[in-house]
Parts: structure tokens; sequence; C-alpha cells
DNA sequence: TAACTACAATATCATTTGTCATATTTCTAA
DNA sequence: TTAGAAATATGACAAATGATATTGTAGTTA
């Protein structure tokens, strides 16, 4: 739960944002609520600067009052408090398609941080473009406040994984997770992603220290459970982590998932 | 993290709303916000149900969708997630002052449970009255909007209260939040406050045995921090509190405990 | 008052998890 | 291609925490 760095965001600027990556926050939302073809796009039609960012790299500073808003198009950031102490604790995952920090600006100063934990595709939309927009197109609007819904279910079930779960059933409850936020959006397998992090990343997300993580996933390993292999995590006996993890479909409200995971 | 159980809510009807109780909303918010004299008066003319309701019954069904607004005048309540094990997290403190669930509605269903830990006195605010009142006092709807966010960033600090620190650590940050937040209604002293729930409703918030959060206190009565007796909670040494608990006044975005409270 | 109940206090023992140390492997950059 | 860095793997041990059992205490009900 320590030993990482603080690294300034090296921006490599790209040219074009292509159909692929656009359609991201689109395939989102419409997993959680159909989407007619004007909102999909207005939202297409935001104009955004896109770039390539490094692992291991803030792209917002706690302290921070962004007047934009990142919206992930691959790789994996997160929500990240830092304690005295050097600990560090994930709040939440950023994964394709999801937004940071639309909600920021009512109070001055974000208390936490969003850093990269992989390299990262990442598209800035401007604050006052996207507020227009929602005003425009209501039902765009709601389904954002659909997407904060689930961000808040998604925080208070981590709250229960280090509350009340083990290691291994915590850890299969993210896997879990991940495995269905990722096929919303088109990056998932039926039994398998790109998990594209460090074990250090895991504990700092399930409240567990880097070599307990490495016990954990061996002990997954062992039942075969899952395989972790060069970033690409291969689940091997799906209905038994569910079980493991007593992981609910419902609390994520989302129409993925349903085709390979019990309710 | 188990041995309760679960009771009907059995209201008993109370005729009168008096002023102290009715301010508390006012007196929560004012703190957040100063709020115009015209926007408290609508807040206190919101018609109400007002209910004595006993310890340890639910206030809220996982898997209802409920169309009141509860308003907590006395006593402790909290949103509870049950496990399939039996364990239970307490996701979230309702005190004086605070309203749930305000935003249900956009989803069909909650994925929780309110429960009351001790007795409580509550009032019943229908959604569709709070709604209107909202729309025709935007100043109002920007307070709720900032206790909104003063929920998650509670919420945020309690996923690194069990994530990162230590059962002492955990329990000085979480009594020095009561502090704060009762001292903004008016429930606390400088030095202490009722705090009438069980050791086992600890636990089940701080992701530890009822056990442990005991043998936590007695280590806390021994290092002369505090003094828990009858319900009524004594803080005997609040800056070494606050030191231990790494407690940052800050993120509750709250004028209350700056005059006691290192920053 | 007596009996009952919930809660608290505490001892003992078991288990989980953290820490430290050290290889080993993989990745990265010169 | 190789040297160095970062990440992973694993063992040994320590510390923190959980589980169980027992007793005490205060409040409640009959």
């Amino acid at each position: 739960m320590s030993g990482f760095k603080r690294v300034e965001p090296i921006r490599i600027p790209v040219p074009q944002l292509n159909q692929h990556h656009r359609h991201v926050l689109i395939r989102k939302l419409d997993r959680l609520i159909p989407l007619a073809e004007i909102d999909a796009s207005a939202l297409a039609n935001l104009s955004v600067g896109m770039r390539q960012v490094g692992p291991r790299t803030d792209l917002l500073h706690e302290g921070d009052t962004p007047d934009e808003v990142i919206l992930m198009l691959d790789g994996f950031a997160a929500r990240c408090k830092f304690q005295p102490t050097g600990k560090r604790q994930i709040l939440a995952h950023l994964l394709p398609g999801d937004l940071c920090e639309p909600d920021a600006g009512y109070l001055s100063r974000l208390d936490f941080s969003v850093c990269t934990l992989s390299a990262c595709m990442v598209a800035f939309i401007s604050r006052r473009a996207l507020a227009s927009t929602l005003e425009r197109y209501p039902a765009t609007a709601h389904a954002l406040r659909l997407v904060k819904l689930q961000e808040e279910a998604i925080s208070r079930e981590w709250l229960v994984n280090v509350g009340c779960r083990s290691a291994l059933e915590r850890m299969a409850h993210l896997l879990c997770e991940l495995l269905v936020r990722l096929q919303a959006v088109g990056f998932a397998t039926r039994d398998g992603y790109g998990l594209p992090i460090t074990q250090q990343d895991l504990g700092d997300t399930l409240g567990l220290s880097n070599v307990h993580v490495n016990r954990t996933l061996k002990v997954m390993r062992d039942q075969n459970l899952v395989e972790w292999r060069g970033r690409q995590l291969k689940i091997l006996d799906l209905s038994r982590l569910q079980v493991i993890a007593a992981f609910k479909l419902g609390y994520l409200h989302s129409t993925a998932g349903h085709d390979i995971l019990a309710q």
C-alpha cells in the first residue's frame, strides 16, 4: 500500500478522434438506458482534445478545480486519495467510457487525485460545451444521472468489499465487476479482458498489501479460477468466481453481463 | 459483524413539529452555505408527518422505491447493506438534519436499507412537495446539492478508513467526524456528544468485529483519549485524537468545528 | 423483587494479513 | 543486446484482527 511516485502529465497530442473511440461513451450509456439517435450524435459531435497519457500520471490533482471533463477512451485510471503515511486508497476505477469529473465545480477543490494506472487515451471535453449539450438533450442528461447512480452503487459495493469480505472474496468481486463494466463498452470478451495494472494498484483498491494480493492471486491460479499473464486476465471459472464473490449483477443497472452471469 | 435482527417500523404518531426540530435541517444547511430568510422559511413550511421510531427498525427496505423523504430530527440511523453471510456493512450514518433518500427515484429500487440504530424522531416529507420547493427556491436546491457533495466526501473518507487505517485510527477518525457533524446541528458540545449506538454498530461501520471495537475502546480509555458511558461520549484529548486519526477538517466543507479542531 | 435480555468487558486461541527479505522475471531504455 | 529498473513470486516471521466462550452489568418486563 505504498511505493509509488507522482508524475506530471505528459500529453502527447493525437490528431484524430476515430469512430471506435468516439462511441465508447455512447455504447456505455446505451447499456443503461436506450439512447435516441439524436442524443447519440449530440454526444458524438462534442469537440474534444484527444491525448495519449503515460502510466502513473496525474490527470487531475487534489485541490484542482478542473475546467474540462475527461473522457476515458482506453486504459485504466483511478481516483486516489493519498495518506500522510504514504499509503494510497483507490476510490474508483475509471475505465473506457467513464467521465471524470462531470460534477466537480460546485465545491471549490477536489479532495482526491485522478491518476492513470496504465497508459491511457483520454479526451478533454470543455465543461461548458458539455453543459450546453446536456441542456439541449435532456435524455442525455438523464443518462448521465444514471451513470452517476451506477458509480455510487459501485462505491457502496467497494465499501462492503473492504469492510466485510476476505481477500479472496474482494478480489473475486472486483474481477467480476470489471468484467461487466468492460463488457458494456466492448473491452472484454466472455471470459477475459486486458487488465493493465499492477498488483500494487489492486492492493490499493482492495485495502490489501501487494504481497497479500500476490498470495491471493496464487490461490486463484491454483484453484483454476483465473489466469493473469501479460496484462491479460482470463477467467477460467466464472460461475465459481461469482459464487466466491457473492456477486449480484443487479447493482450495476447495466444490460451487460446478463448472458454470462447469474442474477 | 453479525447478530442483529430486522424489525418492522412501529411509527408512533406525534402531534406537533416544534421549532427546535423544524430548524435542524436549516441549521445544517446554514453551515454549508449561508441561507436567505426566504429559503429558510420555505423549508420550515414544508408540511411533514412526524414520528417516533424505535431502535433497530427499518425506515426503508432494500428494494423499496420510497415516495417520501425522511428527515432525521433526533437519534442515529444508518444506511446498511446486508451480506448473504449475515454480515452487515454500514454505509453512512444519518444524523439529525440529514435527509434520506432525496435522490432516490431515478433508478427503480434501493440497493440498501435504512435502519435506525437508536430510537429516532423522524419527519416524513412528501417527495413531490420537496421537489416543488426546490424548483421555487434555487438557493435551497443548491444547498442540498452541497449536502450531497459533503455526503460523497464522507463516503470517500470512509473507504480510506477501512482500506488504509488501523482500528485505532478508524475509530478516532469516526469520532472526530461525528463531533463536527453533530456540532453543525447543535447536538454536540465542544468535547462530547450523545452516541446512542452499540459497539456492534461501530464495528459494522468500521469493518471491525465487536470484540475488536471493545479492545480499541479500552485502549482509548487507557490513553485518556475518550470516555464513553451511558451513551454519552466525552472527548478528553481532542487534539491527540485528531492526530491519531489524521483528521482533516476540510473535507466536510462545513463551518462547524473550526473553533476546536486544527485544519 | 425476580427473571430475562441486550450489551459490555475480557481472556484465550485461531486466522488473516502485514512486513521484511530475497530471488526471479519482465519490461524499458541506453 | 545488455544493464538497470520495475514488477512479480515466495518464504519466514510478526502483528493485527477475528472467533468463541464466559462473566458482569444495566435496563426492562412480569
